[in-house]
DNA sequence: AATAAATTTGTAATGAATACAATATTATAA
DNA sequence: TTATAATATTGTATTCATTACAAATTTATT
Protein backbone atom coordinates (compact mmCIF):
# COMPACT_ATOMS: atom_id res chain seq x y z
CA UNK A 1 0.00 0.00 0.00
CA UNK A 2 1.32 3.32 -0.91
CA UNK A 3 1.90 5.49 1.99
CA UNK A 4 2.44 8.64 -0.09
CA UNK A 5 -0.75 7.98 -2.51
CA UNK A 6 -3.16 7.80 0.97
CA UNK A 7 -1.42 11.03 1.72
CA UNK A 8 -2.32 12.84 -1.44
CA UNK A 9 -5.74 11.55 -0.67
CA UNK A 10 -6.35 12.81 2.90
CA UNK A 11 -5.14 16.14 1.71
CA UNK A 12 -7.87 16.56 -0.73
CA UNK A 13 -9.99 15.11 1.68
CA UNK A 14 -11.04 12.19 -0.41
CA UNK A 15 -11.54 8.97 1.27
CA UNK A 16 -8.95 6.64 0.60
CA UNK A 17 -10.00 3.15 -1.35
CA UNK A 18 -8.17 0.08 -2.19
CA UNK A 19 -9.07 1.36 -6.19
CA UNK A 20 -7.86 5.04 -5.57
CA UNK A 21 -4.86 4.67 -3.44
CA UNK A 22 -3.84 2.11 -6.52
CA UNK A 23 -4.64 5.04 -9.10
CA UNK A 24 -3.09 7.38 -7.43
CA UNK A 25 0.08 5.93 -6.85
CA UNK A 26 -0.46 4.57 -10.48
CA UNK A 27 0.38 8.40 -11.52
CA UNK A 28 2.57 9.18 -8.89
CA UNK A 29 5.41 6.74 -9.78
CA UNK A 30 4.48 6.57 -13.78
CA UNK A 31 4.90 10.03 -15.08
CA UNK A 32 3.40 8.90 -18.60
CA UNK A 33 0.48 10.72 -18.83
CA UNK A 34 -1.49 7.96 -19.18
CA UNK A 35 -4.96 7.32 -20.55
CA UNK A 36 -7.64 5.86 -18.31
CA UNK A 37 -7.45 2.49 -20.49
CA UNK A 38 -3.52 2.60 -19.52
CA UNK A 39 -4.24 2.73 -16.14
CA UNK A 40 -6.69 0.32 -16.22
CA UNK A 41 -4.53 -2.28 -18.04
CA UNK A 42 -1.27 -1.53 -15.35
CA UNK A 43 -4.08 -1.96 -12.39
CA UNK A 44 -6.31 -4.83 -13.43
CA UNK A 45 -3.49 -7.28 -12.58
CA UNK A 46 -3.15 -6.02 -9.02
CA UNK A 47 -6.93 -5.53 -8.76
CA UNK A 48 -8.58 -8.55 -10.53
CA UNK A 49 -12.10 -7.43 -10.38
CA UNK A 50 -11.48 -3.58 -11.06
CA UNK A 51 -13.78 -1.86 -13.67
CA UNK A 52 -12.94 0.32 -16.35
CA UNK A 53 -16.07 2.77 -15.22
CA UNK A 54 -14.14 2.76 -11.28
CA UNK A 55 -11.46 4.14 -13.52
CA UNK A 56 -13.06 6.63 -15.06
CA UNK A 57 -15.09 7.44 -11.72
CA UNK A 58 -12.30 8.41 -9.66
CA UNK A 59 -10.05 9.79 -12.72
CA UNK A 60 -13.50 12.48 -12.15
CA UNK A 61 -13.16 12.38 -8.39
CA UNK A 62 -9.92 13.34 -8.76
CA UNK A 63 -9.61 16.09 -11.33
CA UNK A 64 -12.91 17.68 -9.13
CA UNK A 65 -10.85 17.59 -5.96
CA UNK A 66 -7.62 19.22 -7.43
CA UNK A 67 -5.28 16.24 -7.73
CA UNK A 68 -4.81 15.61 -11.27
CA UNK A 69 -5.66 17.50 -14.58
CA UNK A 70 -6.49 15.94 -18.03
CA UNK A 71 -4.31 16.87 -20.88
CA UNK A 72 -5.68 17.49 -24.82
CA UNK A 73 -2.26 17.34 -26.46
CA UNK A 74 -3.59 13.69 -28.09
CA UNK A 75 -7.14 14.19 -30.28
CA UNK A 76 -7.65 10.74 -29.73
CA UNK A 77 -7.65 10.02 -26.04
CA UNK A 78 -7.70 12.41 -22.72
CA UNK A 79 -4.37 11.97 -20.56
CA UNK A 80 -4.07 12.85 -16.50
CA UNK A 81 -1.41 13.59 -14.89
CA UNK A 82 -0.55 14.69 -11.13
CA UNK A 83 -1.22 17.88 -10.74
CA UNK A 84 2.62 19.13 -9.60
CA UNK A 85 4.60 22.24 -10.14
CA UNK A 86 3.77 24.31 -13.62
CA UNK A 87 5.50 23.06 -16.35
CA UNK A 88 4.52 22.67 -20.24
CA UNK A 89 3.97 19.48 -22.15
CA UNK A 90 6.00 18.62 -25.26
CA UNK A 91 4.72 15.14 -27.38
CA UNK A 92 7.33 13.87 -29.82
CA UNK A 93 6.32 13.50 -33.37
CA UNK A 94 8.18 10.29 -34.04
CA UNK A 95 7.32 8.54 -30.66
CA UNK A 96 4.39 10.34 -29.67
CA UNK A 97 6.16 10.09 -25.69
CA UNK A 98 4.78 13.11 -23.88
CA UNK A 99 7.83 14.67 -21.63
CA UNK A 100 7.26 17.27 -18.71
CA UNK A 101 9.41 20.22 -20.10
CA UNK A 102 9.82 23.52 -18.01
CA UNK A 103 7.10 26.23 -18.74
CA UNK A 104 8.33 29.30 -20.90
CA UNK A 105 8.56 32.73 -18.96
CA UNK A 106 6.12 34.11 -21.13
CA UNK A 107 4.55 37.57 -21.04
CA UNK A 108 0.59 37.45 -21.79
CA UNK A 109 -1.08 39.70 -24.71
CA UNK A 110 -4.64 39.70 -23.40
CA UNK A 111 -6.64 41.69 -24.89
CA UNK A 112 -8.94 44.03 -22.32
CA UNK A 113 -11.26 41.91 -20.39
CA UNK A 114 -10.22 38.62 -20.65
CA UNK A 115 -9.35 36.81 -17.14
CA UNK A 116 -7.06 33.87 -17.53
CA UNK A 117 -7.71 30.79 -15.20
CA UNK A 118 -5.05 28.56 -16.28
CA UNK A 119 -2.61 28.43 -19.72
CA UNK A 120 -1.37 25.78 -20.88
CA UNK A 121 1.46 25.38 -23.12
CA UNK A 122 1.92 22.22 -26.17
CA UNK A 123 5.00 21.70 -28.09
CA UNK A 124 5.28 19.37 -30.84
CA UNK A 125 8.71 18.33 -31.79
CA UNK A 126 11.34 15.65 -31.94
CA UNK A 127 12.76 14.32 -28.72
CA UNK A 128 16.64 13.93 -28.09
CA UNK A 129 16.12 10.47 -28.65
CA UNK A 130 14.07 10.42 -31.42
CA UNK A 131 17.16 12.93 -32.72
CA UNK A 132 19.78 10.38 -32.92
CA UNK A 133 18.15 7.60 -34.10
CA UNK A 134 16.51 7.71 -38.14
CA UNK A 135 12.96 8.63 -38.25
CA UNK A 136 10.91 5.94 -39.03
CA UNK B 1 -19.33 30.72 -54.60
CA UNK B 2 -16.34 32.22 -53.39
CA UNK B 3 -13.46 33.63 -54.80
CA UNK B 4 -11.06 33.60 -51.78
CA UNK B 5 -11.72 30.06 -50.80
CA UNK B 6 -11.04 28.89 -54.39
CA UNK B 7 -7.86 31.37 -53.84
CA UNK B 8 -6.61 29.41 -50.92
CA UNK B 9 -7.54 25.96 -52.07
CA UNK B 10 -5.46 26.85 -55.48
CA UNK B 11 -2.26 28.26 -53.40
CA UNK B 12 -1.84 24.94 -51.96
CA UNK B 13 -2.37 22.79 -55.00
CA UNK B 14 -5.70 21.34 -53.77
CA UNK B 15 -8.37 20.83 -56.78
CA UNK B 16 -11.04 22.59 -55.50
CA UNK B 17 -14.88 21.15 -55.54
CA UNK B 18 -18.00 22.59 -54.73
CA UNK B 19 -17.66 21.25 -51.23
CA UNK B 20 -13.83 21.60 -50.38
CA UNK B 21 -14.91 25.40 -51.54
CA UNK B 22 -18.16 25.44 -49.03
CA UNK B 23 -15.89 24.39 -46.59
CA UNK B 24 -13.21 26.51 -46.61
CA UNK B 25 -15.23 29.14 -47.07
CA UNK B 26 -17.10 28.43 -43.74
CA UNK B 27 -13.99 28.46 -42.18
CA UNK B 28 -12.57 31.65 -43.53
CA UNK B 29 -16.04 33.64 -42.96
CA UNK B 30 -16.99 31.71 -39.53
CA UNK B 31 -13.95 32.05 -37.22
CA UNK B 32 -15.36 30.21 -34.44
CA UNK B 33 -13.47 27.00 -34.18
CA UNK B 34 -15.82 24.49 -35.44
CA UNK B 35 -16.79 20.88 -35.08
CA UNK B 36 -16.93 18.98 -38.15
CA UNK B 37 -20.35 18.38 -37.01
CA UNK B 38 -20.78 22.15 -37.10
CA UNK B 39 -19.38 22.38 -40.26
CA UNK B 40 -21.92 19.90 -41.87
CA UNK B 41 -24.68 21.45 -39.87
CA UNK B 42 -23.85 24.57 -41.68
CA UNK B 43 -23.28 23.26 -45.14
CA UNK B 44 -26.25 20.63 -45.32
CA UNK B 45 -28.48 23.44 -45.83
CA UNK B 46 -26.80 24.55 -49.17
CA UNK B 47 -25.40 21.56 -50.14
CA UNK B 48 -28.48 18.57 -49.14
CA UNK B 49 -26.46 15.30 -50.50
CA UNK B 50 -23.93 16.16 -48.36
CA UNK B 51 -22.19 13.41 -46.64
CA UNK B 52 -20.73 14.05 -42.88
CA UNK B 53 -18.15 11.58 -44.16
CA UNK B 54 -16.72 14.48 -46.87
CA UNK B 55 -16.74 16.89 -43.95
CA UNK B 56 -14.08 14.25 -42.48
CA UNK B 57 -12.51 13.88 -45.88
CA UNK B 58 -11.89 17.11 -46.57
CA UNK B 59 -10.50 18.02 -43.09
CA UNK B 60 -8.27 15.57 -43.36
CA UNK B 61 -7.16 16.57 -46.81
CA UNK B 62 -6.88 20.61 -45.96
CA UNK B 63 -4.99 19.81 -43.05
CA UNK B 64 -2.39 17.51 -44.48
CA UNK B 65 -2.54 20.44 -47.31
CA UNK B 66 -1.62 22.64 -44.82
CA UNK B 67 -4.48 24.64 -45.28
CA UNK B 68 -6.27 24.03 -41.65
CA UNK B 69 -5.18 23.10 -38.47
CA UNK B 70 -7.21 21.28 -35.59
CA UNK B 71 -7.38 21.91 -32.18
CA UNK B 72 -7.69 20.06 -29.13
CA UNK B 73 -8.39 22.73 -26.72
CA UNK B 74 -11.80 20.46 -25.99
CA UNK B 75 -11.82 17.17 -24.83
CA UNK B 76 -15.11 16.50 -26.84
CA UNK B 77 -14.19 17.32 -30.39
CA UNK B 78 -11.58 18.17 -32.66
CA UNK B 79 -12.20 21.90 -33.55
CA UNK B 80 -10.71 23.10 -36.76
CA UNK B 81 -9.72 26.61 -37.92
CA UNK B 82 -8.07 28.35 -41.16
CA UNK B 83 -4.16 28.93 -41.00
CA UNK B 84 -3.74 32.23 -40.26
CA UNK B 85 -0.77 34.27 -38.44
CA UNK B 86 0.37 32.83 -35.24
CA UNK B 87 -2.01 33.80 -32.23
CA UNK B 88 -2.78 31.21 -29.15
CA UNK B 89 -6.72 30.47 -28.45
CA UNK B 90 -8.34 31.39 -25.06
CA UNK B 91 -11.86 29.13 -24.25
CA UNK B 92 -14.48 30.69 -21.78
CA UNK B 93 -14.99 28.49 -18.98
CA UNK B 94 -18.66 29.96 -19.21
CA UNK B 95 -20.17 30.35 -22.96
CA UNK B 96 -17.65 27.79 -23.92
CA UNK B 97 -16.91 30.18 -27.25
CA UNK B 98 -13.00 29.82 -28.06
CA UNK B 99 -11.23 33.03 -28.83
CA UNK B 100 -8.15 33.96 -31.13
CA UNK B 101 -5.55 35.92 -28.75
CA UNK B 102 -2.26 37.65 -29.32
CA UNK B 103 0.22 35.14 -28.85
CA UNK B 104 2.37 35.23 -25.74
CA UNK B 105 6.15 36.55 -25.86
CA UNK B 106 8.04 33.74 -24.93
CA UNK B 107 10.76 32.77 -23.68
CA UNK B 108 11.01 29.10 -24.38
CA UNK B 109 12.99 27.43 -21.52
CA UNK B 110 13.69 23.65 -23.45
CA UNK B 111 16.05 21.25 -22.06
CA UNK B 112 19.05 19.72 -24.73
CA UNK B 113 17.90 18.11 -27.41
CA UNK B 114 14.44 18.66 -28.10
CA UNK B 115 13.71 20.36 -31.43
CA UNK B 116 10.31 22.09 -31.60
CA UNK B 117 8.25 22.10 -34.59
CA UNK B 118 4.90 23.78 -33.11
CA UNK B 119 4.00 25.72 -29.92
CA UNK B 120 0.41 25.97 -28.80
CA UNK B 121 -0.87 27.95 -26.07
CA UNK B 122 -4.27 27.43 -24.78
CA UNK B 123 -6.15 29.85 -22.13
CA UNK B 124 -9.01 29.10 -19.84
CA UNK B 125 -10.80 32.00 -17.93
CA UNK B 126 -13.49 34.57 -18.59
CA UNK B 127 -14.13 36.19 -21.69
CA UNK B 128 -15.15 40.29 -21.38
CA UNK B 129 -18.95 39.38 -22.07
CA UNK B 130 -19.41 36.59 -19.45
CA UNK B 131 -17.18 39.24 -17.28
CA UNK B 132 -20.23 41.63 -17.37
CA UNK B 133 -22.89 39.32 -16.48
CA UNK B 134 -23.48 37.04 -13.67
CA UNK B 135 -22.36 33.51 -13.74
CA UNK B 136 -24.82 30.45 -14.22
C1' DA C 1 -18.07 9.01 -76.51
C1' DA C 2 -15.30 5.73 -73.77
C1' DT C 3 -12.29 5.04 -70.15
C1' DA C 4 -9.70 6.20 -66.22
C1' DA C 5 -9.03 8.87 -62.13
C1' DA C 6 -10.70 11.45 -58.43
C1' DT C 7 -14.39 12.64 -55.29
C1' DT C 8 -18.45 12.06 -52.79
C1' DT C 9 -21.72 9.42 -50.43
C1' DG C 10 -24.06 5.93 -47.32
C1' DT C 11 -23.64 2.32 -44.25
C1' DA C 12 -21.31 -0.23 -41.03
C1' DA C 13 -17.73 -0.60 -37.59
C1' DT C 14 -14.74 1.12 -33.93
C1' DG C 15 -13.81 2.72 -29.57
C1' DA C 16 -13.64 6.23 -25.82
C1' DA C 17 -16.61 7.97 -22.55
C1' DT C 18 -21.06 8.05 -20.00
C1' DA C 19 -25.57 6.50 -17.89
C1' DC C 20 -27.53 3.68 -14.90
C1' DA C 21 -28.92 0.07 -12.03
C1' DA C 22 -27.22 -3.71 -9.23
C1' DT C 23 -23.87 -5.28 -6.04
C1' DA C 24 -20.50 -4.72 -2.57
C1' DT C 25 -18.21 -2.19 0.90
C1' DT C 26 -17.76 1.02 4.63
C1' DA C 27 -19.63 4.02 8.20
C1' DT C 28 -23.15 5.04 11.63
C1' DA C 29 -26.93 4.14 14.90
C1' DA C 30 -29.35 1.28 17.85
C1' DT D 1 -22.36 -6.75 17.46
C1' DT D 2 -26.29 -6.22 14.37
C1' DA D 3 -29.21 -3.35 11.52
C1' DT D 4 -29.42 0.44 8.57
C1' DA D 5 -27.80 4.11 5.87
C1' DA D 6 -24.36 6.06 2.95
C1' DT D 7 -20.70 5.47 -0.20
C1' DA D 8 -18.06 3.06 -3.71
C1' DT D 9 -17.47 -0.31 -7.19
C1' DT D 10 -18.89 -3.05 -10.88
C1' DG D 11 -21.10 -4.73 -15.30
C1' DT D 12 -23.95 -3.80 -19.01
C1' DA D 13 -25.95 -1.00 -22.21
C1' DT D 14 -25.80 3.35 -24.61
C1' DT D 15 -24.07 7.41 -26.84
C1' DC D 16 -21.57 9.65 -30.14
C1' DA D 17 -17.35 11.24 -32.67
C1' DT D 18 -14.52 9.31 -35.90
C1' DT D 19 -12.94 5.90 -39.28
C1' DA D 20 -13.28 2.03 -42.77
C1' DC D 21 -14.87 0.72 -46.83
C1' DA D 22 -17.31 -0.06 -50.96
C1' DA D 23 -20.71 1.82 -54.18
C1' DA D 24 -22.10 5.70 -56.80
C1' DT D 25 -21.15 9.97 -58.83
C1' DT D 26 -18.45 13.45 -60.90
C1' DT D 27 -14.48 15.15 -63.38
C1' DA D 28 -10.50 14.58 -66.38
C1' DT D 29 -8.15 12.23 -70.14
C1' DT D 30 -7.60 9.41 -74.29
Amino acid sequence: MDKTALQILEQHSIRPSVQRIEVVSYLYHNRIHPTADEIFNALNGTIPTLSKTTIYNILKLLEDGGVVKHINIDEKNVRYELIIGEHAHFRCDNCSRIFDIPAPTSKHNLPEGFTIRESDTYYQGICPECSKKPIV
